[in-house]
DNA sequence: CTTATAGTTGCATGATACTGCAACCATGCA
DNA sequence: TGCATGGTTGCAGTATCATGCAACTATAAG
């Protein structure tokens, strides 16, 4: 079980769970970069370890994976749960939030049919 | 936050919450000595971070130092219960608690009044 | 004052973890 | 078959962390 809260000790990770936590949404690895505005690698190795301590749930359609927290142990369920009720001292989790569901606007019967729109974004700001 | 998960992510650490949260109890340095059978110096590291980290409160008293846990954030109470909870794959937290339960038995007007007992069974053992 | 004991801490070491870069795999489409 | 794109991973550098040993502080008792 220390290995749930090593997994929950890193930054980055705990903005995805508490991301996914709040929502009950899942989420493809592009959304995931244009919510918390972090690079594709570096996300997807973090989406990797809290798959193998067995907190993300993954499934592949086509191009695109989407990862989903997982619903059976119990105690895991209520651990996510306190954690999308935490109280938040800097507006990170509701940055994440509202570029997150921003984000979700662009899917086509409930998939992702785009990429990552941050670059693009970037470009056209230019 | 993610601090606090930091602090819970070594098996020591957790075994310290999760035995203080079981028992509603306080303890000192040589009880929890006796209890989960580690060296002193190793467990003073680690309810130095864990009252670092806010989860822990410490009263000293003589020669005697009493750790409780932290009860105002509503969050970290919520938190501690469900630690209290967990369900355990290995008996290593029950045979914490046997101990400890045992140890508790020689405390004089609900203090500690002995130091570590454990060196002095082995001496009688052999 | 001296001694025994509960507890703390500096130092060195080995292990683990996070990150950026670049190369790579996998899938869908022209 | 070739290309664009969503996603993954090996490698290297750096930082952080847990541990053992030994020296240390602090308090109580003779």
């Amino acid at each position: 079980m220390q290995d749930t809260f090593q997994a929950l000790s890193d930054p980055t990770r705990l903005r995805i769970i508490r991301l996914l936590a709040s929502t009950h949404e899942q989420a493809c690895l592009c959304e995931l970069v244009d919510s918390l505005l972090e690079p594709q690698y570096k996300l997807s190795r973090h989406l990797k370890i809290l798959r193998q301590t067995g907190l993300l749930d993954t499934e592949k359609d086509g191009r695109w994976v989407y990862h989903r927290l997982i619903s059976n142990p119990d105690h895991l369920v209520r651990l996510f749960t306190l954690i999308a009720g935490l109280p938040e001292p800097d507006g990170i989790y509701s940055a994440d939030l509202d570029r997150f569901e921003q984000r979700l606007a662009h899917r086509d019967g409930g998939r992702c049919r785009v990429g990552v729109l941050t670059d693009e974004l970037k470009s056209e700001a230019v």
